[in-house]
DNA sequence: AACGATCACAACCGCGGTGCG
DNA sequence: ACGCACCGCGGTTGTGATCGT
């Protein structure tokens, strides 16, 4: 049966197998839909079809396959009249005709996996689908969405706690070590499985947050920032930089932070396949002491431990693949716009945190210490396990946490009324109704919901209503205690203008070295065309 | 039963990379 | 060097199924 009359059959019988589902529906793009790259209405043969494929259309597709091999996907419609772009074509064989592919839900181990991967690679879907025999990227970004959100939604951890636990241990150990070498990078299993193209990453000459003088301690933080710095310290910066979605995508080569920038919940690496060239330029960012010794033990985090939960890395509301510079979005729609966005949502404590804090701000809901507990089910799968650890650290331990940061907050308090002055002026600037409350806070607000470090779980940068009573400690916002408390004595930080006048961004601080760093941000903040000006 | 919310997944879109003329 | 076509990737959208009220 030559294509063409397959074609006939094959549109009379259109609901039959295959795609029932979405079967009755089909979209016909014009040839304007499709005139770009792939799309192309090559054959110039009438109107491509758009939507769901009919068993048919896989028919036709599967013998022309057979016939010409993968490739050339514009000439399909040439060849066998199907009414389908190459792009569409090559997207339907790739995830869905390809014999090799290996259907049914993800296994257990298939999700251990792409943990692992997605802990190692971000969202690069396609070398995870690459180490994933059977399954597509497409298969594995689907499920790492949905999943995630689901998660995220529930205030549940991503990351299993045991990771965390070892990452916290990690944290410990670098502390000793105050490097890490190749080898001890990739000593683990994780690694030696893992046959990916990756550089090596080098960390000879990263410096460990423990081995800074100006990071803070491990008190100045809740323990969950912790993990969120040391195993992944890419999306917990992202938090630095609004949320805006860039004219132009940044490609990984492009940004110097990719590794950050990919980073979160979605795109968040533990352990960048680019941390050689990242970490060295974050390192060498006074304020940006990158916590990435743990990075490397968490390696093995994944490895042979039954994922247990926590609040790892990458937990619940941790903003989603957010490119430091340029795309900084949300990966996880649940993110953007989060019911609790409005109101719940603290002060902006720091409009612009130093990117140490941003590990504090973006916080999985429960900043509970990790709670190991070596009973919880394991045998269900790991989801199930996680969210079973999940709810059993839910509504401990936020005690400490609570008080913690109600005596940072009263003391950053202290320091604010010397600024009060100034917090009427922002006050006002905060104020909806004020022809400047679409300042930078306004804009976090807008483009950040992403939470932050609190004891009840949810604030934001959202300049939420009660912001003016709420000083909430940036405690985990600066390097150390000292530097902070300086710092807070220049300037009130809430006020995003106060902080651009003071050169939060350029001159007056340690952090003026990386003024790019600090255009970008602006850049970011305010658009390409509202840079800051000195 | 009706409705809305959410889930799960397929498909689309836009972009960058690459090869070729 | 340049433009074009193709390819692949990552993010987003659309849609039917399912669940909860």
């Amino acid at each position: 049966m030559n294509l063409q009359s397959c074609i006939l059959t094959a549109m009379s019988s259109m609901t039959s197998g295959g795609d029932t589902r979405k079967i009755s529906k089909g979209r016909w793009s014009s040839s304007l839909d499709e005139k770009v790259g792939v799309g192309g209405n090559v054959g110039g043969e009438g109107p491509l079809k758009k939507g769901p494929w009919t068993a048919a259309e896989d028919a036709i597709l599967v013998e022309y396959v057979k016939k010409h091999g993968q490739g050339n996907w514009n000439a399909v419609q040439k060849h066998s009249g199907l009414a389908r772009c190459g792009k569409s074509c090559r997207l339907r064989w790739a995830n869905h005709l390809r014999p090799d592919l290996k259907k049914g839900a993800f296994t257990a181990e298939e999700e251990n996996r792409i943990l692992e991967l997605h802990a190692k690679m971000g969202n690069k879907w396609a070398r995870m689908a690459a180490e994933l025999p059977g399954r597509t990227d497409n298969e594995i970004k689907n499920y790492w969405n949905t999943r995630i959100k689901r998660m995220q939604r529930a205030g549940l951890p991503i990351y299993p706690e045991e990771l965390c636990q070892r990452i916290l241990n990690g944290n410990q150990e670098s502390q000793n070590v105050g490097t890490m070498t190749n080898e001890a990078c990739h000593h683990d299993d994780l690694s030696q499985t893992n046959n990916f193209d990756i550089p090596d990453v080098e960390f000879k000459n990263f410096k460990f947050r423990h081995g800074l003088p100006h990071v803070p301690s491990i008190f100045d933080m809740p323990e969950s920032s912790l993990f969120d710095q040391s195993s992944d310290s890419s999306h917990s910066y992202n938090f630095l930089f609004p949320t805006m979605r860039p004219t132009k995508r940044p490609r990984e080569s492009e940004m110097l932070y990719d590794s950050f920038g990919s980073c979160s919940i979605n795109a968040a690496p533990l352990f960048d396949q680019y941390g050689n060239y990242t970490f060295e330029k974050i390192s060498d960012h006074p304020g940006l002491s990158l916590p990435c010794d743990p990075v490397l033990n968490t390696t093995d985090q994944f490895h042979g431990d039954n994922l247990t939960g926590s609040h790892a890395a990458l937990n619940g509301n941790a903003s989603a693949s957010v490119p430091i510079f340029g795309a900084m979005k949300l990966e996880l729609p649940s993110l953007q716009y989060p019911e609790t966005q409005h109101g719940s949502w603290g002060p902006p404590m720091s409009p612009l945190p130093s990117l140490e804090s941003v590990d504090t701000l973006i916080q999985s809901p429960t900043l509970e210490p990790i709670l190991s507990d070596p009973i919880s089910p394991q045998s269900s799968g790991l989801l199930e396990a996680i969210v079973y650890n999940s709810k059993s650290l839910k509504g401990s331990n936020n005690d400490l946490l609570l008080q913690e940061t109600i005596a940072t907050a009263n003391e950053v308090a202290n320091i604010s009324t010397l600024n009060h002055s100034f917090q009427t002026e922002w006050d006002e600037l905060g104020d909806p109704n004020s022809p400047l409350g679409q300042s930078a806070a306004s804009v976090l607000t807008d483009y950040t919901p992403v939470r932050m470090c609190s004891v009840d779980g949810y604030q934001s940068t959202e300049t939420s209503q009660d912001h003016d009573d709420k000083h909430e400690a940036p405690t985990t916002q600066f390097p150390d205690s000292s530097s902070k408390k300086k710092i807070l004595k220049q300037v009130d930080y809430t006020q995003p203008d106060a902080l651009l006048d003071l050169g939060w961004f350029g001159n007056n601080t340690k952090y003026e070295s990386d003024q790019f760093v600090q255009q970008d941000a602006l850049g970011a903040l305010f658009g390409d065309n509202c840079q800051h000006q000195p």
